[in-house]
DNA sequence: TATTGTTATACTCTATAACTATA
DNA sequence: TATAGTTATAGAGTATAACAATA
């Protein structure tokens, strides 16, 4: 079946689809993901998060602290215990950012790159059977119109929310 | 553009895919629905759960706690402190299940499905901010997509899991 | 004056276990 | 023996504020 397909069957009203949903969906694919992700990463400090800080790490231009927060969605001051334990750990140290004192640089180290290869292979193979219920060629559409979505939310929250009068009744 | 434009487009190499970014977008999505629906919920006990909650109990047949708590996944613990907030709200009632007495059947008052008829208005305005940057036709396939895997996870989630041999390091 | 990172604190959420009443 | 619901408690996660260093 293929998307056209899929949304020509599911035309209005074919689809029991309702208010909210969006929200539901991302609630348990989310926990799912954690979850299963949590069961392959080991003993991986801050399970999850932490594979998600450190392959932004090593994917990124070395970010700083602020910059890994505000795009994890972690709070500034649980970064800093994160980054802690993972210096520890030997998987990623931070430098001192010669453009501004105040900030560090937090960088990869060997070890950190081959911990993330190894996770990496796990994860992806976690996200294929977390999807194994959408065909293939609907599997790439998924990731794509979800990135999208997720990276213009992103960025807005970067930039201050301009008011709109939305209050809250 | 339409999704087969976007497929071809991306194609192999053409969008910086990266192994965990279904991870990272389900999280930056679902904070901001949650950060949202709660702004827009006003005084309604447990925010967006509470919506989800109440949604739930309005829309499904008459459901159990147990229930109510695996398809949310909402500790059982935790919904009955939630149910019994709701009760006293009268937005909910607790009914005996005939069949089974040890269930009790969560049912909306009529002022229950009042309050979820103005919150969804404003939730489903809430669901068309944060997919803005997704054209309009896609919107639906993005939706469709993510409830068939929600919808398949959930069940799962049913039926115990097979071991498969998937240790933890 | 604003921002980065740190530290301490308080709060919320979550998980767990014990208990009852039913099945 | 297993499940639905309740209750209490401990633990993890989260938000908040104060502070020093720097911009």
């Amino acid at each position: 079946m293929t998307i056209r397909d899929a949304r020509r069957a599911a035309g209005p009203g074919a689809g029991p689809e309702f208010v909210g949903e969006f929200g539901w969906a991302l609630t348990v694919l989310l926990r799912e993901w954690r979850s299963r992700v949590e069961a392959v990463v080991g003993d991986l400090p801050h399970g999850s998060r932490g594979y998600q800080v450190l392959a932004a790490v090593v994917r990124e231009e070395p970010p700083t602290q602020a910059s890994l927060a505000q795009r994890l969605c972690i709070d500034r001051s649980v970064m800093t215990y994160l980054i802690d334990r993972y210096v520890e750990c030997g998987l990623v140290e931070r430098q001192q950012d010669p453009a501004d004192r105040r900030a560090r640089r937090i960088v990869p180290t060997e070890r950190g790159r081959r911990t993330l290869d190894e996770l990496d292979a796990r994860v992806r193979e976690v996200e294929r059977e977390l999807l194994g219920s959408v065909p293939e060629a609907d599997r790439l559409v998924l990731r794509r119109l979800l990135r999208q979505a997720a990276d213009a939310v992103s960025h807005d929250a970067k930039a201050p929310q301009p008011t709109d009068g939305m209050g809250r009744g």
